[in-house]
DNA sequence: CCAGTTATTTAAAACAATTCTAATCTTGAC
DNA sequence: GTCAAGATTAGAATTGTTTTAAATAACTGG
């Protein structure tokens, strides 16, 4: 195989992919192909609400093989890692919310899709106290909404 | 068989069964056994978060015989009919919630239990504006816990 | 109260989303 | 390179729920 020059550009923006790389490691997580593959289609794209299958659809209009299982597996860890939101809302389906920032969500009733609504657009002004022994660990707001006069 | 005396009493609130056999009958339910047994063992019991399997397994036990099909049915259309509230928070099972007023939920992340946060304890002040041709059909808040220091 | 019609119930099969299994490959450390 | 631990995979298994088709029960008009 021939060996490629690789520039080494040393700006922190300019390395997409170690920052990635760095909390794959930082979770305990070995940066393989198929990891550094779905991080590339997660992370790339802005912010996305994705179920495994649409993940996994993603990965092979990519050329990306991966199995089902990895994308499940892969899912599971990066939100355990910090990288992504699980969202349930809906019994059929779960979502994964690449938004990792201080939001809330619309939620379609008819059609079962998600849209983000910005932290500062929701306000909860009072909340309960959390019951004993127990502390809160977030606060989720949804909005339903169905199309005017159904 | 012997003829009892039912006592005639004509007060509303005297008649727990009228107004849910009502409710069925408007919703265009016949009022069957199965469905008036359900109905009893979910509303004579105070606020309850059930799931299918559990309501199924009460009926079990007060020997009311009742296929789990049936209490999937059955849930639904009571939904439908706006006698139950459904929640779903864990991808793994669907709750109904007896309490139909304006309120929102505790979420126990490890145990997957709910309960109630009476709706005068939360309080939204800000919600943006829904989608074109959209309206809110639910504002529901989700207090996840979990136990102190974990 | 009967016959006819329609809704309901049921067991069993089908399903969809997800998880598990056991075998095979990769990775990182030496 | 070698090796052990970790990762991936196809396929089977599981779980919660829905569907199917047949049997049963509820309602309706006479």
């Amino acid at each position: 195989m021939m060996k490629m020059h690789i520039p080494h550009d040393t700006r922190q923006d300019a390395r997409p992919f170690s920052q990635i790389l760095d909390r794959l490691r930082g979770a305990g997580l070995r940066p393989t192909r198929q990891r550094m593959a779905l991080a590339k289609l997660l992370f790339e794209g802005g912010d996305r609400h994705l179920t495994a299958e649409m993940l996994h659809a993603d990965a092979q209009s990519a050329n990306v093989r991966v199995s089902l299982a990895t994308v499940y597996n892969t899912l599971h860890q990066f939100h355990r890692a910090g990288l992504l939101r699980e969202i349930v809302v809906d019994s059929q389906r779960t979502y994964f919310d690449t938004n990792m920032s201080d939001h809330h969500h619309f939620y379609f009733d008819q059609s079962g899709e998600l849209a983000d609504i910005p932290g500062d657009q929701v306000e909860v002004a009072a909340l309960p106290a959390a019951p004993d022994g127990m502390e809160v660990s977030r606060v989720d707001v949804v909005v339903r909404v169905r199309p005017q006069g159904a």
